[in-house]
DNA sequence: CCCAAAATCACCCGAAAGTATGAAGGCAAA
DNA sequence: TTTGCCTTCATACTTTCGGGTGATTTTGGG
């Protein structure tokens, strides 16, 4: 119990120690040096020396470190705020089907027609025959012009 | 110039200062308190204020704060309503000249590597080099994946 | 003026993309 | 059932892309 106190009020029981030690030695320092004549000037200085160490230590202890706070702005990305709405329009005028466009979506994700291909479980033949189509049907030349042209109709994100 | 002086050292001169009214003020008491008896007590509690307040006050002055580093995340939106603007940070530290962003910014239009090298009146084979460049730069296998990349990274509109 | 980076071009070669053509199975509407 | 579209796959061929290497010229800054 009393432990906890003294743990508590660590600070404050230091500083009365402080004080009760300083107390004997004024006492001490009086009796000793009370005979000699500029004693005086050494008790004010010692005096002076130990408080201004102690005021450091209190402050040091008692006052909540400073801080500075750096602000480091970092970028990050994120989605468009707006989800991607498909132009259904665009999609059905131009009689573009859903595998079509699902490899077109790949197309656009920098995918090969190989690497299409196997995550669609299908021949790489089969994915050309769609990009043709694509081509055809978008009135494009590549799968880099498809790939702008899908994205200003909003036919892929 | 001394006015720089004071400036600079302004700590050092108020510590001086301090110490010059304190010993105004010790021999002031000296004269005032030495008649009376328990004058000494009364003086020595006076110097342990003083210098535990001047050492308070030296302490909070001298410490350095410490620095503490906030990264702050701040999310930024792309949207079609701003117009295009380059991001210099992605741009610099990829290390890619102008000449390679021009090709970059064609190949995103879907031109052919032949399109771009009439189009900049080069030949075929110094939009290859570019590209190449390019690829290795944004750390990616195609045109496609570069595109896509320098999309996202703002490279390019 | 000199150096380093950038820009230019060439040749070879393999990989990937794209064209052309044909064909088979599924599925839904006419 | 027939017709049309989608999806799938194949073969053969051409074009384009991209890597690697080496070289020359331009150009901007110290």
């Amino acid at each position: 119990m009393i432990f906890r106190v003294l743990k508590k009020n660590k600070t404050i029981w230091l500083y009365g120690a402080s004080l009760a030690i300083l107390l004997f030695l004024l006492k001490w320092l009086e009796l000793r040096f009370i005979i000699y004549d500029h004693a005086f000037e050494v008790y004010a200085g010692a005096i002076a020396v130990f408080f201004t160490s102690l005021g450091i230590w209190l402050a040091i202890k008692l006052t909540k470190p400073k801080v500075e706070t750096v602000v480091i702005e970092k970028e990050i990305y994120r989605s468009s705020a707006i989800p991607f709405v498909l132009n259904e329009k665009a999609f059905t005028q131009l009689g573009i089907s859903k595998r079509e466009l699902e490899v077109l979506q790949l197309m656009a994700e920098g995918h090969t027609n190989q690497g299409i291909a196997d995550e669609l479980f299908v021949s790489l033949n089969t994915i050309k025959t769609h990009g043709s189509r694509i081509f055809e049907k978008l009135d494009v030349k590549n799968r880099t012009q498809a790939i702008d042209k899908a994205k200003k109709l909003r036919l892929i994100a």
